[in-house]
DNA sequence: TTGTGTTTTATTGCCTCC
DNA sequence: GGAGGCAATAAAACACAA
């Protein structure tokens, strides 16, 4: 028992009855003298209220040392008192003793208890608040997961196509600076067989990535986003930005095609349409293989 | 009725504040 | 150094299923 420890009761016992001491701060006396065998052999019971003497004195007779529980009424007020304020100021403990016919020490143990029942409470309600908040984060935390990977799935996609455009844009390109011009060269111009075998080539290079990428085996391709089939001879699997002005597709039956001499059937008919600077010449396409 | 888990009342020891 | 708060704990009282 450590030195200056306070004094918890200044009681005697009649009987089995323990007669407490003199109030507030009151228990005056033997705590500190008491090691923990001999209050427990001294174990202690407080009265309650006046009404319930003649019980206290049954319990005297029939069953000693016995720890009494406050009753309903006292529980309470006790319960209105600490909702009030939880902490207890000595003025306050004594007139809640003498109002409710208890000890003032058995207030203050009862507001000891009563906060320590509060915090736990109040821990068990932090611990569910963090924890809906914590599963409403993940729950955020996967959504935006998922909408990344398939973001980052999109840009893959949208990277290959954007390469195999470049590529076609570029040979377009070229194809337009060549002077004179390739692309208003017809294939059937003997004049230049060299510069339309460059432009097949260069034509059959998309072609063939075109078909790889989208493993259609070369039948069809059918685009990603929407759905729709682009047949070869028809529209296109490139965005309509990406060639705009510069291609388009042709009317088959109006072009000459080379199934007509009895060479491959698996053919795409691409017009230049819009490089007006060449009028001249207004219907030249090529041919895919 | 009894075993068992929970709640309530009370004690003990340590700490801080004035 | 005394008063009082708190954490840990004991033990009685209580609730309840088997």
């Amino acid at each position: 028992m450590h030195s200056g420890s306070r004094l918890f009761f200044d009681g005697s016992y009649h009987g089995n009855m323990l007669v407490l001491g003199n109030g507030d701060n009151g228990f005056h006396g033997a705590r500190s003298v008491l090691n923990h065998e001999e209050s427990s052999k001294r174990r202690l019971f407080f009265s309650s209220s006046a009404e319930d003497i003649y019980d206290q004195e049954f319990y005297d007779e029939q069953l000693p040392e016995k720890k009494r529980r406050l009753t309903a009424d006292q529980v309470l007020m006790l319960e209105k008192s600490f909702e009030a304020e939880n902490k207890l100021e000595p003025d306050r403990k004594t007139k809640l003793a003498k109002k409710l016919g208890l000890q003032p020490r058995q207030v203050a143990v009862w507001f000891q208890n009563r906060r320590a029942r509060w915090k736990t409470k109040q821990l068990e309600r932090d611990y569910d608040l963090l924890k809906s908040s914590y599963n409403s984060l993940l729950s955020n935390y996967d959504s935006i997961v998922k909408e990344t990977e398939k973001l980052k799935s999109e840009v893959v996609l949208l990277n290959g196509k954007l390469q195999t455009s470049k590529e076609f844009t570029g040979m377009v390109e070229a194809a337009q600076k060549h002077d004179p011009p390739i692309l208003f060269k017809n294939k059937n111009d003997d004049d230049d067989t060299a510069t339309n075998d460059v432009l097949e080539d260069c034509a059959f290079k998309i072609k063939t990535e075109d078909h790889l990428s989208s493993g259609s085996g070369g039948s069809a391709v059918v685009d990603e986003h929407d759905g729709r089939q682009l047949v070869d001879s028809g529209d296109s699997y490139f965005p309509d930005s990406i060639y705009h002005g510069y291609m388009g597709p042709v009317d088959v039956a109006n072009v000459q095609s080379e199934e007509d001499d009895g060479s491959d059937d698996n053919q795409s008919y691409w017009a230049a349409e819009n490089l007006q600077e060449h009028d001249a010449e207004p219907l030249n396409w090529w041919i895919w293989p």
